[in-house]
DNA sequence: TGGTGTGAACAACTTCACAGCG
DNA sequence: CGCTGTGAAGTTGTTCACACCA
């Protein structure tokens, strides 16, 4: 363990690999190696040992990882070791599905707080546990509830608007499904989740496909596949 | 314009200078330098003129970019002077919450089918003009239709079922919602959408942050802003 | 023996800095 | 004169290859 700058990159396959050791871990898997691990992630084995170098040894030499062990201290090293606060502003569609997705609870990460501006939608019971709030409540509950993150899913004409509500409040982290680019101050951190982005590298790396010679449905020939992030 | 391989990264940041054109092309701006539109999507004007570079010179010495020409362009390497076509698999929250996304048609995204296993769901008319259809139309709808990327929005639990039945028919692409890692023989591209991932991105550097020496609501301190993809 | 942990080699990507052109 | 386009320098990230240890 050495102390240097953790790439982005590191962070990203950490993330992927806590996914596949809780798939190995419910296939009732309990050891694995580095390089059966890259294998499910489609990674070089060597960047799996060296991303985690960077926060500990959390192996056992000519055994491998221990699947459970290894899950926990990745989480550990994320902050996923504690319960993530999230509050959700924009009711649609998006917002439903974001909040009913199921994943979140199981990662640590908890609604507590759904926001919207439409007369209809406001006080409307969720099975969560909360009614939907008017938008004016976000400063108070924001701080009441303790929301660490906020997940904007409004249309993309109000979310700049939503996001400058969001950055009077203690609030500093922000996920936007909406697509724009939003501008806030220093001190904030917003990652934006832009569908089609990933759209577009798909169209990109469809559009440039190397023509195929065999165009037989039985047999299409091999290229690339890719899991990207 | 040379020969040589384009990073993914480039790709990924045109489909960001694409966002930001439209942006900017609505606002009536018709001529930005590298360096403003450098500063609208917080990258390098270096990086924008070089990943420009791999495609050819687009731009006036002494002026800069003309938005609506560079914005065509850019659409043009990207695939995007077609029309996509998409089928969408798995007409839940999030099925709906994207095929009514009202920004795919402007990038020239058309969802052309929809499926799902629901009796209660199929047949039921979608304002697209298309009904859902059951699963056992994929083929034969993927053919009429020439949908050429599907994009799975079922459950974890149905995602590699659903991934093994597009991978009979002639689509190539995959867009994938559901939180599990899909496999797919070579030839295939799939990319994943995992929302936790940016999420756990989210939680490592807010856990990470370091202590904020100003801790009055007034003024607290700038540190980090990142729009990461 | 087999698989981790890691320095060293390598590859990829980004930024600098400036020549060259409109 | 100002801003693009680009070689060269710098930085960051990835892979190799093997010492080392259970």
């Amino acid at each position: 363990m050495k102390f240097s700058k953790i790439p982005t990159a590191t962070i990203t396959r950490l993330s992927r690999y806590s996914r596949a050791l809780e798939e190995l871990d419910e296939q009732g898997l309990s050891v694995i190696s580095s390089e059966k691990l890259a294998q499910f992630c489609e990674v070089n084995s060597a960047q799996i040992r060296k991303d985690l170098a960077y926060f500990g040894e959390f192996g056992v030499r000519g055994v491998g990882y221990l699947v459970k062990e290894l899950l926990f201290e990745i989480k550990r090293i994320l902050g996923l070791n504690k319960n993530w606060h999230l509050g959700i502003i924009g009711m649609g569609n998006m917002g439903f599905a974001l909040i009913d997705h199921s994943n979140f609870p199981r990662q640590g990460y908890h609604f507590v707080a759904a926001f919207d501006n439409d007369p209809q939608k406001i006080g409307r019971m969720l099975s969560q546990g909360f009614p939907i709030s008017p938008m004016s409540d976000l400063e108070k509950i924001a701080l009441d509830r303790n929301i660490e993150i906020a997940v904007i899913t409004t249309p993309a004409a109000k979310a700049q608007e939503v996001a400058d509500l969001v950055t009077k409040t203690p609030i500093r982290g922000i996920l936007n499904f909406a697509p724009v680019q939003l501008h806030v101050p220093e001190g904030f951190l917003v990652h934006h989740i832009d569908f089609t982005v990933k759209l577009d590298r798909l169209a990109y790396l469809l559009g440039n496909l190397p023509p195929d010679p065999s165009m037989s449905s039985a047999s299409r020939s091999p290229r690339i596949s890719k899991h990207l992030l």
